[in-house]
DNA sequence: AGCAAGATCGGT
DNA sequence: CCGATCTTGCTG
């Protein structure tokens, strides 16, 4: 019998699907950060859904700018934006070219909120367009002992969007179980 | 060119 | 509740 130890690395065909199916399956994977003096795993905890035009919520709603650029592009790649003039957004951008969506990282496991994660993990403007399946700094593993629950909530800080959006329940928390 | 607002956070 | 702090996108 052949037991693979050796971790996963999620593959493109992961990323580019709808992000509302990429979402729960992304919750309890490691985003993986290599310092270069060392590796650390983090273990996604909680993500907020961004989808498409459609979604008031999105950065995308008002088109494509030279920010947004990215989440036109194939699923698999990083969107970081600054917020308040301090604070690193890391996202994963998913879905297929020219569908563009995205998920917001909230929290993994030790840092809860999307500001105090990247400032742990160091990300900031020069992972803008990074690829999680090519980058020799940061990737995503699968979790194979991965056991949970999920918890579905609405979205935070976007008084802006519509009600329609902002009531949508696309803040996801994973509750481990193993 | 100028301006208002922002997918946040930590301190009162 | 408020200020920090600066990029972005919109307006003119």
């Amino acid at each position: 019998m052949i037991i693979n130890l050796m971790p996963e690395k999620l593959q493109p065909d992961f990323f580019t699907r709808d992000v509302l199916d990429v979402a729960p399956d992304i919750l309890g994977c490691y985003l993986v950060r290599n310092f270069g003096k060392e590796t650390r795993p983090y273990q996604i905890s909680e993500v907020e859904i961004y989808r498409g035009e459609e979604d008031s919520g999105c950065h995308v709603s008002r088109g494509k700018t030279k920010r947004t650029e990215v989440m036109y592009r194939d699923g698999g790649l990083v969107y970081v934006y600054l917020i308040y003039g301090m604070h690193w957004m890391l996202n994963i951008v998913t879905g297929m070219k020219d569908q563009p969506q995205a998920l917001l990282i909230r929290g993994v496991q030790g840092f809860n909120g999307p500001g105090k994660l990247t400032k742990e993990m160091q990300i900031d403007s020069s992972f803008y367009g990074e690829n999680l399946c090519g980058s020799n700094r940061i990737w995503i593993e699968k979790n194979p002992q991965r056991k949970g629950t999920i918890e579905k909530l609405p979205r935070i800080g976007i008084d802006y969007a519509r009600k329609e959006d902002r009531e949508r329940l696309w803040r996801l928390k994973w509750v481990d179980r193993g």
